[in-house]
RNA sequence: CGGGGCGUAGCGCAGCCUGGUAGCGCACCUGCCUUGGGAGCAGGGGGCCGGAGGUUCAAAUCCUCUCGCCCCGACCA
C-alpha cells in the first residue's frame, strides 16, 4: 500500500482532550476519529489493527472448540425481562420502542440471546458441551467514557458462552478458556495478570479478571508478593490486625464532641488511635436502612456489603431518611438504635473497648463494648482491603496495591440464566432425565485491548506496536527523489508489496516528516532507501521495538526480514497457565 | 449525578478583562526549490467565534439560559 493512497492523516499536535498515551497516539496516528463522547470511528489503520486482534482471538477460541456466531444487537425487551436484567440494570442499558410501540433494548452483552439459542437447540446431553462466541458491537450508555478507547459507549466485544451438562464439566472447561486468554494477551504483546474477581452469587474461585498493570487503569487489585495471590480490591481479603483485648470493662460514658465528625478528627480529639473507634455508615439497601459498622482504621466496601446483603440497590442513606429518624450523620452508632439492621465487620470483637457515636448531635460514647452495649448479631468481612495488610492466604507477606486495565473477564455463571425463574434451559441426560444446563461466560473488549497495547508499548515518539498487531509490518521510507532512489524504492515495493504488509511512504515529504510519521505509527520494521544507501546498494532496516538498526544489501532484504520477524514472535512459554484436568 | 476546566479554521492557540468589520503557528491548495529527523521562498483557500435570547448605535468580547467536550469523584450487568 502506498502511503499517499492509505488515508493516513497524522497530527503534529494532539487534540487537547487526549491525556493518556494510547488516546494521544491513536488520535495523532489517525487510527481513530471521535464523533461524540465515547463513540469512535476506526480509521483504516485502527481498523486493520483491530482486525489483527480479532484474528488472534478467533484462532485461540477456535483452537478450544469455540464456534463463532452473530447475534442481533437489537433485542426484544421481553427477553431481558425474563432474566430480570431489564429491571436490575440502570440507565447503562439503552431502552427504546419501535414504530409499533414494542419495547426493545440495545444489547450490552448477549446472555439472553445466546441462552435462548441454547434453549432452542440443546436438547440432549449429546449436544453438550458447546461454546458459542461472537465478536460484535455492544452498546453501553456509560456514565463517563474516558481515556479514548479505554472506556467507550459503543465497542466491539468478544463474548463467549459455554454450556455444560453439569458444574463439573464447567470446571473442566474453565481452565481451557483461562489459558486461551493468557495466550491471546501474550500474542498481543501483553503480560496479563489473572486476578480473582467478585463472583457475586457463585462464590469461590468462579471468576477471574485479566489485568494489565497500568497507571492509566481504572481498576485496583492487590497482589501478594509472597504467594502470588491476586484479587480485585472489591473481593480481596486481608488479615486484620487484632486489637489488644481490654482487661477491664468500665461503664460507657457520654462525651461532648462539638463538630467533631471524622475519624481523623476524633482520633485527635480523644488522642486515641483510629482503630479504637467504631465507624458507622448508613446505607439504604433495597429501601431498608442498614448500618455498616467497621473499625475506624478501615473503610466500608460497598461491593462486599452489597454482596453480603444480596442487595440489588445499595446507596448511602440520604440525609432526609436519617433526620427523619432523629439521626445525624457523623454521630451514628450501633448503640441504642432500634429498627435498623446492623452489620459489623469481622474485625470488631467483644474483647476490646471502642469509642462510638451516640446517635445524637455533638456526642460520642466512650468505653463501648460490643456484645454488651449493642448486639453483635451479624458479622462479615465488609471492609476494603488496604495496601500493606497481611495476606490472608499465605500469612507471610504484605499485600501490594496495583492499578490496572481490565483486559478480559472469565466467569462461571452456573445456572443464573438457565434456572426456571430465568430462561429455564434443560436437556435430557443418558437416562432420559431432564437436567439443567450450566453456563460460563467470557468477555474481552477488543478496542480496549488495542488501547492497552499502546499504553504498554509506546515511547515519546509514538507507538511501538507488536508485529502481531501493527496495521502494517513494514514501512518503506523513500528519502529523496533522485531517479536512482525512486527506482530502488519502487523495485523493493514491487517485490515485497505483494508478500508483506508493506506501507510504502512515497510522499514527497521531507525526510524528517517521513521518519517522524514512521515512529508515530509504530510500524515494527522500517526500511529506508536513500541516496547514500543507494550508492552502496544497501537499505537500512530499523526495528521500532528495540531501536536496533541494520544495514543490509538489497539482495539480503528478504532473509533479514524473515529473521527479524522470527525474533519478534512473542513467547508462549512461562505463562501462568491453570492446570487442565483430563 | 456531584465538583472542576474548556468551546474562536482540520489540529494547537491568541484576541475577551477595557465592546468598534477575526488573528498566529501547523496542516491544506498552486508554483519554484529541497531531501537522513516535523525544510525554504512566493501566492492562495478556509471561521454564523458551540447554540439561543438579552443589553448596546455596535457583541467573539458584557448578561441570562442552553448544548457539547475533557478531568476528578459516584456509578460500571
Amino acid at each position: 500500500m502506498r502511503y499517499s493512497q492509505a488515508f493516513i492523516h497524522t497530527l503534529f499536535e494532539a487534540p487537547k482532550e487526549a491525556e493518556t498515551p494510547s488516546h494521544i497516539f491513536l488520535l495523532r496516528g489517525s487510527f481513530v476519529y471521535p464523533i461524540a463522547a465515547g463513540l469512535y470511528s476506526l480509521m483504516p489503520l485502527g481498523h486493520r489493527a483491530v482486525e489483527k486482534i480479532k484474528r488472534i482471538i478467533r484462532e485461540e477460541l477456535d483452537a478450544i472448540g469455540g464456534l463463532e456466531v452473530t447475534m442481533p444487537v437489537v433485542n426484544p425487551a421481553e427477553l431481558w425481562k425474563k432474566t430480570g436484567r431489564y429491571f436490575h440494570i440502570g440507565d447503562e442499558l439503552i431502552r427504546f420502542k419501535d414504530r409499533r410501540d414494542r419495547q426493545f433494548v440495545l444489547a450490552m452483552t448477549h446472555e439472553e440471546v445466546v441462552t435462548d439459542i441454547a434453549k432452542q437447540f440443546v436438547r440432549s446431553y449429546r449436544d453438550l458441551p458447546v461454546m458459542l462466541y461472537q465478536i460484535q458491537t455492544k452498546i453501553r450508555d456509560e456514565a463517563r467514557p474516558r481515556a479514548g478507547l479505554l472506556r467507550v459507549r459503543e465497542f466491539q466485544m468478544k463474548d463467549a458462552y459455554s454450556f455444560h451438562p453439569d458444574f463439573n464439566d464447567l470446571d473442566v472447561y474453565y481452565p481451557k478458556i483461562y489459558n486461551a486468554y493468557l495466550r491471546i494477551f501474550a500474542r498481543c504483546g501483553l503480560k496479563s495478570t489473572p486476578i480473582e474477581a467478585d463472583s457475586g452469587i457463585m462464590g469461590g474461585s468462579g471468576s477471574h479478571e485479566f489485568m494489565l498493570e497500568s497507571v492509566n487503569g481504572e481498576d485496583h487489585f492487590v497482589l501478594c508478593p509472597g504467594c502470588g495471590y491476586a484479587a480485585n480490591t472489591e473481593k480481596a481479603v486481608g488479615m486484620k490486625p487484632e486489637r489488644t483485648p481490654s482487661t477491664q470493662s468500665p461503664a460507657r460514658e457520654k462525651v461532648h464532641t462539638p463538630g467533631v465528625k471524622t475519624i481523623a478528627d476524633l482520633a485527635g480529639f480523644f488522642d486515641a488511635p483510629q482503630e479504637s473507634f467504631l465507624k458507622t455508615v448508613a446505607y439504604v439497601a433495597d429501601e431498608n436502612l442498614v448500618f455498616a459498622v467497621v473499625r475506624g482504621d478501615f473503610n466500608v466496601s460497598a461491593t462486599k456489603l452489597g454482596a453480603y446483603l444480596k442487595a440489588v440497590h445499595l446507596d448511602y442513606a440520604p440525609e432526609k431518611i436519617l433526620s427523619g429518624k432523629g439521626l445525624n450523620g457523623g454521630f451514628l452508632s450501633p448503640v441504642g438504635i432500634k429498627g435498623v439492621r446492623i452489620v459489623c465487620d469481622s474485625a470488631i470483637t467483644e474483647s476490646a473497648l471502642y469509642i462510638a457515636g451516640a446517635n445524637e448531635p455533638d456526642m460520642h460514647l466512650k468505653n463501648v463494648l460490643p456484645g454488651r452495649d449493642f448486639e453483635l448479631k451479624e458479622s462479615a468481612d465488609i471492609v476494603e482491603v488496604r495496601e500493606g495488610d497481611r495476606c490472608a492466604v499465605c500469612g507471610k507477606a504484605d499485600l501490594e496495591l496495583r492499578r490496572g486495565i481490565e483486559l478480559g473477564h472469565t466467569f462461571k455463571l452456573g445456572v443464573k440464566y438457565t434456572a426456571p425463574e430465568s430462561m429455564d434451559v434443560t436437556y435430557l441426560d443418558g437416562a432420559g432425565e431432564p437436567n439443567r444446563v450450566v453456563m460460563g461466560c467470557y468477555g474481552i473488549g477488543v478496542e480496549r485491548l488495542l488501547a492497552s497495547i499502546i499504553e504498554k508499548w509506546h515511547d515519546e515518539s509514538g507507538m511501538r506496536l507488536p508485529a502481531s498487531i501493527a496495521p502494517y509490518q513494514i514501512i518503506l521510507s523513500q528519502l529523496g527523489n533522485q531517479p536512482e532512489v525512486v527506482a530502488m524504492a519502487e523495485r523493493i515495493y514491487s517485490k515485497f508489496g505483494p508478500v508483506w504488509e508493506l506501507l510504502f511512504d512515497d510522499r514527497s515529504e521531507s525526510p524528517g516528516v517521513k521518519l517522524k510519521d514512521a515512529d508515530l505509527l509504530g510500524i515494527p520494521v522500517r526500511l529506508v532507501v536513500s541516496r547514500k544507501l543507494e550508492k552502496s546498494g544497501d537499505v537500512e532496516i530499523k526495528i521500532r521495538q528495540t531501536g536496533e538498526v541494520r544495514i543490509c544489501p538489497e539482495k539480503d532484504i528478504e532473509a533479514t526480514l524473515e529473521a527479524i520477524f522470527r525474533e519478534l514472535e512473542p513467547s508462549m512459554e512461562n505463562l501462568p497457565y491453570m492446570d487442565e484436568k483430563a
